[in-house]
DNA sequence: ACTTCGACCTGTTGGC
DNA sequence: TGCCAACAGGTCGAAG
């Protein structure tokens, strides 16, 4: 479901129903998300004030006096805040309980998301500590993408999505970014100029920022915390257009293989 | 140190 | 209608 514009949009949505909350208690009625939930998170949870919600990456952070929760939404996870009295449905796996009447709610199909606590720094996390920088810093640069990109041989696309690189763009950005880019995602990394790195990260930063002032792309079931989709997916150039007709040059769009995951390009706008 | 690929899951869709 | 395969917004970690 998220990708960082659909977590950001979580996340803004979230925070000011749940900054200076104590949370009274955790009921756990699935564990087996990507990891087994701990054994004693609701321990950990009773009766911590959340001071502050963040985001880094595609990971939640919500943090506390002794400690931080991080949450990851995965491929199908999504939060939101019911009345203490709501029933709980088929996937709402975690509840959050909170100290004035409502629940924060855990829902995940697939369960490929992640509940966990931390006592460490989160950036020191093992699962945070690698990550590359995210898109929408200044840190983000073409320079700095040229550097890391100058040994990767394997595809542009494939490099984008990977974390090491840059955060939080996934399949649908990418594909969109390398349009707005026109560079063709079969591309290898390190062939890419100075002047595409400019243009790829500044491809990057457009598409991630008009989606997320349209509330993310809502292509299936994305809803943000008030339930609510988002608008982007009627903005898609080339993502789930396959077959269809470019925008820009009416040529027929191609969809390939990369990484196993679907890619749909232009071949003529990207070369 | 790089890349590739299986694994973790459920639900939906399309072909026969 | 049923059955089966393929696919879906992610990403870790083992194996090569």
């Amino acid at each position: 479901m998220p990708e960082l514009p659909e977590v950001e949009t979580v996340m803004r949505g979230l925070k000011p129903r749940l900054e200076g909350v104590t949370i009274k208690d955790v009921v756990v009625r699935q564990d087996r998300l990507r990891w087994p939930i701990q054994r004693h998170l609701a321990q950990y949870l009773e009766n911590q004030t959340i001071a502050s919600l963040s985001r880094r990456a595609k990971y939640l952070l919500l943090s506390m006096q002794s400690g931080t929760l991080i949450i990851h939404l995965g491929m199908t996870g999504s939060l939101k805040i019911v009345s203490d009295t709501t029933p709980p449905i088929k996937h709402d796996h975690v509840d959050i309980i909170l100290n004035n009447a409502g629940i924060l709610r855990y829902n995940d199909p697939r369960r490929f998301g992640a509940i966990f606590w931390t006592d460490q720094t989160p950036s020191l996390h093992p699962l945070l500590s690698k990550l590359g920088p995210e898109p929408l810093e200044p840190n983000f640069s073409h320079t700095y993408l040229l550097k890391a990109l100058q040994n990767r041989r394997k595809s542009i696309k494939e490099c984008i999505m990977d974390n090491h690189v840059v955060v939080g763009v996934g399949n649908i950005y990418a594909a969109e970014a390398l349009f707005m880019a026109k560079i063709h995602p079969q591309r290898s990394a390190c062939t890419l100029t100075p002047s595409e790195c400019n243009l790829l990260v500044q491809s990057i930063t457009t598409v991630l920022k008009a989606a997320i002032k349209q509330g993310g792309s809502t292509i299936k079931d994305f809803t943000n915390s008030e339930g609510k989709p988002g608008y982007f997916a009627q903005e898609l150039q080339v993502y789930g257009r396959d077959s269809l007709p470019c925008r820009l040059c009416h040529h027929t769009l191609q969809a390939i293989k990369q990484g196993q995951r679907s890619t749909v390009f232009c071949p003529l706008c990207q070369q």
